[in-house]
DNA sequence: TGTTTCAATATGTATATACATAATCGCCAC
DNA sequence: GTGGCGATTATGTATATACATATTGAAACA
């Protein structure tokens, strides 16, 4: 196979690009099954009329990918799919309730400032005790209700929080950008809804719902702990898997 | 600040991996607020004492990463966190159970073999008609019903399907690593139990139950639709985010 | 026959170099 | 001023080269 027949793939124009989306495309397509082994780099080499340089760093992003294993003095191997990982995408509420077509509405319902109970200590992670900014939300999509936010932020973490009423903008929004984070946590499931949430989305109560908790942290410090609830007709999570892509 | 001084990070081992790390090291811990503008290229050359094909691998990692922007003739700059995307583990259901330290069975309830109806072709996004093999099974942890399966396999991607009974072994382990398979979809939702789940689960009819559904793609041709139904006290799904890691 | 040693091999990392490309800055003419 | 133009600059990609490292297979040896 010559470089220009396998010029069509849609890799970035770069070769080493082309390469990478050449072999992902074998593998993914079954052409080149598990435990396959993929040429060696001298013979890729000699194919696309290439230096080494070029093809290792197409075999490397693929080994990272996790497509492939790589051997010293052996060969690289192409690998068999193993964990079903998937990229689960979580927007903002208002991306998601204009993405419906439906006009988004915001309404903060509490707020509170205390010092953390024994309770939000455990939602947070926070190991001492300090002060802590609790909130309570709604997100409308059009008349209906969509989801319903308790959040708790670490003042300690994000003292500026407390000089904001949040009256006008989400905690979500006004957290992205303001506060680094280094990691996150979700946990999704569902529940029946009880008194509470379910006068705030104005279903039965009993009735199930989709429960999103989010724990996210800033170089091992807590910063916020976020839980919403959606009505179970109103909300679908949607994770895609793609593997590899460069 | 010199390379020795910057020694202790945990890269691993090679130049450009420390690079890597010191850097997201600096941007997740807030150091580098998005943004800022990270050192060019040869001031980095300069700072490890490397060359620029070196900075350039740790620094082009990092773009692909989403945790930098690189602009040409202006620098490198620290990105702001902009999508919650997170990394969704699901997997298998025996491997679930067995980590919650019960004992994991498993039950095949029913299998068809069928002529695509309507609804098939709808959940597999099948163009044609065709054969259809259709399951439903049972997971349990421990005496309890974990989870329920309905599932449909598309015979004209994985014909072999017809011999195995799947009395034994569960179509999600049979499927993988027999078949390559390049995208799935994952939908996540909360639903009531119907008369027919409440009685494979063993709950209440109307209690709240967590779906996922996956549909599974080898290059562009269905595979399976899958629907796992999950009693709401018995799953948690856990989705960890942690950007960039190299 | 069993074990040790050594050379061959494929990958891993880094270098110096070269040229392409895109964006910006400043100069100059108008 | 301001509009265009070329020089400058940082990144993007690729090359040839070099040496390190892990692993395998075969030769040499006990």
């Amino acid at each position: 196979m010559s470089v220009i027949e396998t010029a069509d793939a849609e890799g970035g124009g770069s070769l080493h690009q082309r390469i990478l989306s050449d072999i992902s495309e074998k593998i993914l397509s079954g052409a080149w099954a598990p435990g396959h082994r993929i040429p060696f780099e001298h013979e890729l080499t000699t194919e696309y009329n290439c230096s080494r340089m070029t093809v290792n760093k197409a075999l490397s992003q693929l080994a990272k990918a996790g497509l492939i294993e790589r051997r010293r003095r052996s060969g690289s191997f192409v690998r068999r799919p193993q964990s079903q990982a998937a990229v689960l995408e979580i927007h903002d509420i208002r991306i998601e309730v204009e993405a419906l077509g439906l006009p988004y509405r915001y309404e903060r319902v509490a707020r509170h400032k205390r010092r953390s109970s024994a309770e939000d200590r455990s939602l947070l992670e926070l190991e001492a005790i300090g002060s802590v900014l609790a909130l309570e939300c709604r997100h409308f999509a059009g008349k209906r209700p969509f989801a319903h936010e308790q959040r708790l932020i670490n003042l300690a973490a994000v003292p500026e929080a407390i000089d904001e009423e949040f009256l006008a903008i989400a905690p979500g929004p006004w957290l992205i950008g303001r506060v680094p984070w280094s990691e996150a946590e979700h946990r999704i499931r569902a529940v029946a809804a009880d008194r509470h949430i379910a006068a705030a989305l104005d279903i039965e109560a009993g009735a199930p719902c989709l429960v999103v908790e989010r724990r996210t942290w800033s170089a091992e410090h807590p910063i916020t702990h976020v839980r919403f609830t959606y009505a179970a007709e109103s909300h679908t999570l949607v994770a895609r898997f793609r593997p590899s892509q460069g």
